[in-house]
RNA sequence: GCCAGUGUAGCUCAGUUGGCCAGAGCAGCUGAUUUGUAAUCAGCUGGUCGGGGGUUCGAAUCCCUCCACUGGCUCCA
């Protein structure tokens, strides 16, 4: 008898042998229809294998990461069997489960075969044919003899060449159905529980993620337990492209590109205007506030800068080409670091002048691969909200934590919760090649960056060799509505800049010393940040924020005159207004408004004209009574001035 | 850059066994209407069917090529 420890600390006893599914039947049958995997003293392995020894058991379901994944891996096998049904001779790589988008892919080679779309339904109906016969996924150990036996008659080099890194004793098969595949396991115990498939994408795929090798097909699956889940999933997708920035740039004016200006080249458009205008002037303030400096450079400069900042030898792939005038190289600016060195170095400086904070809402240029382009969130002109803050190594710490801070008030202001700190550090195997060759400095910074968050108190994730090549950093993480991740600011750290450019200060004993310096862009880039808060807002900005803020509905012409009025007054307290003066009915008038999203309607008929009132509605949530026309502009003003999010 | 897909009016879309001057709704304009909290009515304007080339008596429709966009891959200082 072994004891079995589930996660509520029950303790059961059974045979030795048992299975974990044949623990949930004990408990009920309902439960073991739903079981696809089991958690054995915190491994996921197969509900089907039997237990010898006493152990922490853990039975997964669909409401479970782990039972999903399973289950997603699983459905991978199935469209595997299903591909070399219909594609005899395809050989498979790998085929994960994902979690973003949720479902999971296979990497094949189709051996030069191409596949469309009208393959993935075939696919898809053949999928549901074999998951009907309930096919068992059976496990089986095998000798790495005997597995290099079975895939070099196969004639499988990708097998052959997972199986390089595995020895005996780690090496299993699985196979449903006609189908056997190399793989660790675990699965589902048959395809029966596999109800709802819908096959998303076809891709392309390098070999091993690297551009040099072969590219594979990808097809990008989802499946669900049950078609209601999967028709759930498919609304949800049809929602979260209402809230595509590129929709909703589109439909509220933000911006617009034009292919006689270039892919990836923003035109800003009046109402995205004002919203960088009104983010340019929340930076000022607070970089004002922070002791920051505001300078202007130009757009492009020479070669050799570029040379000096060590971005030239490295970079040039993603820099506009250069433009020769006078024998000389000129480049579009693709950071503006450089060009704030020389403000730094123009004048003489002593450690009295440290800390020295450039800011400039600088613009770069960036020549990102066209596949690359996406929307707001990548393109080829963009407007940082950069800084440089050149400080001594006394002073580090207490700069960088004023940045982290900065970071924290801005994200409190737009309301930003769901976003990842990540720490990036250097891969000590890549010192001199990827990054700069400075151990003791990489080791030290980034212990001081370590501490700065855990002082911040804000979660984070350290990840090794994502570093700049000039010093480790801090990236805040987001996700579009599609679920696609940026960067959307970053806090860098840099000692290798100060020394190429040869800066230096002169310290209190008299001495030349180098100072260190920080890059930061708490607000990204106008664009990806715009981008960002329009799907983060659903469109429906704050306020502070919203290109139009009051329109004045009157219910016919007779009012336009109070109108005028109103519209005066609003304009007089620097309120962004219209007047809807169309000789339309209400209805349609609080319609349009409402989908322009404009966040206050003020209706004037009759009755407001005789009280000296507006009747108030709010976007998105009615009619809110009659108001005094002083008292709601001071309202709005505040909430203005407050920058309230709600 | 690579794999796959898409491109018809400002927007959303219809139009493919190749065949009347390419359609609709919304938006816009003009007129009527003077309206009480999410669409008043009528008329009109608007398209080199992404660009170029080809096949054909005839191309939005078939082929080639370029461009842009979309989903991935690679990349992201």
């Amino acid at each position: 008898m072994i004891k079995i420890t589930f996660p509520d600390g029950a303790i059961r006893e059974y045979a030795a042998g048992i299975s974990p599914l044949d623990v949930a039947k004990s408990i009920s049958e309902g439960l073991a229809r739903k079981i696809l995997a089991a958690s054995v003293n915190g491994k996921v392995q197969d509900a089907t294998r039997p237990l010898y020894e006493d152990a922490n058991l853990k039975l997964l379901t669909w409401t479970d990461d782990e039972g999903k994944s399973t289950f997603w891996h699983s459905s991978a096998h199935l469209m595997a069997e299903a591909v070399e049904s219909i594609f005899p001779g395809v050989k498979f790589w790998v085929g994960p489960a994902t979690q973003n988008p949720p479902g999971f892919y296979y990497d094949m080679d189709l051996g030069g075969k191409q596949i469309t779309e009208d393959d993935l339904r075939k696919l898809e109906t053949k999928m549901a044919e074999l998951a009907k016969k309930n096919e068992v996924y059976v496990r089986k150990e095998i000798s790495k003899a005997d597995a290099l036996k079975y895939f070099s008659d196969k004639g499988d080099e990708y097998k052959l060449d997972l199986l390089q890194n595995l020895n005996d004793g780690e090496i299993t098969f699985y196979t449903q159905g006609d189908f056997t595949d190399l793989c660790r396991g675990p699965h589902i115990p048959n395809t029966g529980f596999i109800k709802a498939i819908k096959l998303t994408n076809i891709a392309g795929a390098y070999w091993k993620g690297d551009e040099k090798n072969k590219q594979l097909t990808r097809l990008y699956g989802v499946t669900f337990p049950s078609q209601k889940e999967l028709d759930e999933y498919l609304l949800m997708l049809e929602e979260a492209k209402k809230r595509d920035h590129r929709k909703l740039g589109k439909e509220l004016g933000i911006y617009t590109m034009n292919d006689d200006i270039g892919a990836g080249l923003i035109l800003w458009m009046p109402n995205g205007t004002v919203i960088i205008e009104e983010l340019e002037k929340l930076a000022k303030e607070t970089e004002l506030a922070g002791g920051y400096k505001r300078v202007v450079t130009p757009h492009i400069a020479k070669e050799n800068l570029y040379i000096t900042s060590g971005h030239l030898p490295y970079y040039a792939d993603s820099m506009f080409p250069p433009m020769e005038m006078d024998g000389e190289k000129y480049y579009l600016k693709a950071m503006n670091c450089p060009h704030h060195h020389k403000i730094f170095d123009a004048e003489p400086k002593s450690y009295r002048d440290m800390p020295y904070r450039l800011a400039e809402y600088g613009t770069c240029y960036r020549y990102e691969q066209s596949g690359e382009l996406f929307g707001l969130m990548r393109v080829r002109c963009l407007h940082m909200n950069d800084a440089h803050i050149y400080c001594t190594k006394e002073q580090f710490a207490k700069e960088f934590k004023a940045v982290n801070d900065m970071y924290v008030k801005y994200f409190k202001i737009f309301g930003i919760e769901k976003y990842v700190m990540r720490l990036s550090l250097h891969d000590p195997e890549k010192l001199g090649q990827k990054y700069v060759n400075e151990p003791e400095l990489w080791l030290e910074t980034e212990e001081l960056v370590r501490n700065v968050l855990i002082e911040t108190g804000v979660p984070f994730v350290e990840v090794k060799g994502e570093g700049a090549f000039y010093g480790p950093k801090i990236d805040v993480q987001i996700w579009s509505t599609i679920g696609r991740e940026f960067t959307l600011a970053t806090n860098q750290v840099d000692f290798a800049q100060p020394r190429s450019f040869k800066l230096s200060f002169t310290n209190k004993e008299n001495e030349p010393e180098i100072p260190l310096i920080i890059h930061r862009a708490p607000l990204g880039t106008h664009e990806r940040f715009i981008g960002f808060l329009l799907e983060h807002y659903a469109g429906k900005f704050p306020v502070w924020l919203a290109p139009l803020q009051v329109k004045i509905l009157p219910i016919s012409d007779k009012f336009m005159d109070y109108a005028q009025t109103v519209l005066q007054s609003l304009k007089n307290a620097d309120i962004r207004c219209e007047v809807d003066d169309r000789s339309e009915k209400i209805g349609k008038k609080i319609r349009d408004t409402e989908i322009a999203k404009v966040p206050y309607m003020l209706v004037i008929g009759e009755k407001e004209v005789n009280e000296g009132k507006v009747s108030v509605r709010r976007q998105g949530k009615g009619d809110l009574g009659a108001r005094n026309v002083d008292e709601l502009i001071g309202e709005i003003a505040l909430e203005i001035k407050e920058r309230r999010s709600l």
